[in-house]
DNA sequence: AGAGATTCGGACAACGTTGTCACCATGTGA
DNA sequence: TCACATGGTGACAACGTTGTCCGAATCTCT
């Protein structure tokens, strides 16, 4: 900035009002200040400048479970894109659903001095961050609510797309169902299990707990688990699974057994519509709860200093044909 | 710093020397400080510190076209994991396509002094960067090469990938194929239709350019166009999809017509056994290609000036059926 | 013509940290 | 006893910006 003024013939500050476009430049000087910032080459310092002017280092946060996983690559690209409206840079950093490293990120992310923090969070105490909350770097959490900490939060109403979702199968006349879920360590599906519950209770339904699965991580093992519930000598006439991954697994394996079993999956995928099976799902719009975070935060950013909200959004029944019992 | 330093008993430079453990500082005044920083929960400032040090923003920039495309989430997810292991963070950002939104971008994220750049080039003239690179920051091009700008590169075996392929086809006895790409004016695209002519040409095959189609954007036009190309009088026997998106498209039709056209898909999917149709694809390994662009960046953040190098990766063929003409 | 207002440039300090250097105790060897 | 390392500490300046304030030049009005 120093060899651009001496170039332009003109003051350090000169050039930084024009390099800001402040008001009250002659036009001649900002003219020359232009040339000789281009001559140079030279790119403000961004690091200089916010930490010269206190805040706004137009950047936020975003912390999810996994980059990779459309759920979450949906959640990032949403993000970014609000945050490109605002002139602001996005970081993002995945927790892969370990406590310690979440903790870590955040800390990271917050010595970095970000406008704010989009939170997938993967533990279930958050007081950490209470001292950060509270020197004014605000935090939105997305998804799951946050332990311990009082702060905007954003969900899916996973309990009642869950308890419609498998109300349906009861209506269907289903009242043995299998139902698949990642780990019940985990806040959603949690809920949705609850939901599935709520259902069941009213109809009488026997809550089996021989035919609730916990643990199925991936395509390959729902495939197994639900080979070895069909093989029981009662087995399910419907299946519920807690996650799309699973589903693709339960897909696959009903498919190859030629198996009539109604099927009712939590989360929509893209091709659903291709799959070789009626394929009722839970399904809610993942870039309205990015969306609906993202712009909360900013609001938080520019300065709404209201008492903290939870928004829940509303889930939907993808009805594509569920075989009655 | 200056509060901890004054809780502590210590002078400004001791809280320095301990919160970046430097050597040479008495265990007992190293306790002290520790215990200052706790109690006024101080965090350094990440802004502050690297402005003065000079280097080292321990951030890296990404720029993708699109974050929620899964080829871009799978590359931003393994890209974060490795400068996750470098102690880095990393900044995305989506150009959507667009040159000038792309140099905007990079722009900003050059003044945010990053340590590097990781580009998948949305513009075809890079040469604007030439003053940044010159200036010391590393940048690596994957997927796509930059124009007008000597750099590192990684790319994936398009022309090759596309020449193994469609020779699959041309062996099965087709001649007449349907190609249906994006946009011939990216790179890749390109590239592959220049594999599957290669392949086309030996086999006395003819280069039809009316069963080329351009401009293909989503599944919906794909659907559309397969239909116009097998209500020719000649139809095509087989079918060549440039990109996944298309390839969704091409399957639905074909299935919902009961056709029994062959179909050769570039880019491999998840659900790729699930589809009801048997579909030969060529593959690659995504993760490999960030991982290989990831680890080169880092090689020249660390300081490697050697001569920019140009790295090709292959290109897979997944048969999974390719019916005879 | 003189007083006040307006416009614009520049000197200076400050943001929070770290590199440089100098200093003060010790301990060590001649 | 004296020089001389050595370990431990702090004063100071600097990184590249921007906010504050002062003053010079110009304009406006009576």
């Amino acid at each position: 900035m120093v060899d651009v003024a001496t170039r332009a013939g003109v003051s350090l500050k000169t050039v930084s009002r024009v390099v800001n476009n402040a008001p009250h430049v002659q036009p001649e000087l900002v003219e020359r200040v232009l040339a000789a910032v281009a001559e140079l080459g030279f790119r403000r310092n961004h690091l200089a400048s916010s930490l010269r002017s206190g805040q706004a280092t137009a950047t936020i946060g975003l912390l999810i479970e996994e980059i990779a996983n459309p759920f979450y690559a949906t959640i990032a690209g949403t993000a970014a894109e609000v945050a490109r409206q605002r002139g602001t840079m996005l970081i993002i950093a995945s927790s892969e659903e370990d406590p310690a490293r979440e903790r870590q990120l955040l800390r990271d992310m917050c010595a970095r001095r970000v406008d704010g923090l989009l939170v997938v969070p993967a533990g279930d105490d958050h007081s950490f961050m209470r001292a950060e909350v509270e020197l004014g770097t605000p935090v939105v959490f997305l998804d799951r609510p946050a332990g311990g900490l009082l702060a905007d939060t954003v969900l899916l109403d996973n309990r009642g797309g869950a308890r419609a979702g498998v109300r349906r199968l009861v209506e269907a006349g289903h009242r043995r169902i299998g139902i698949l879920l990642d780990s019940i360590g985990v806040y959603t599906m949690r809920e949705r299990l609850d939901g599935a519950q709520d259902a069941l209770a009213p109809a009488g339904a026997p809550y089996d707990t021989r035919l609730v699965r916990d643990g199925v991580r991936d395509p390959a093992a729902a495939a197994r688990v639900v080979s070895e519930l069909l093989d029981r000598p009662d087995p399910p006439t419907a299946f519920f699974s807690l996650n799309n991954r699973i589903t693709l697994g339960v897909v696959e394996e009903l498919h190859r057994r030629g198996s009539d079993a109604a099927l009712l999956g939590f989360d929509d995928f893209d091709m659903a519509s291709l799959v070789p099976y009626p394929l009722t799902v839970i399904a809610y719009d993942t870039r309205e709860l990015a969306r609906t975070a993202a712009e909360l935060l900013f609001r938080r950013i520019e300065g709404d200093r209201s008492w903290p909200r939870t928004v829940v959004l509303p889930t939907k029944l993808v009805d594509r044909g569920i075989p009655p019992r």
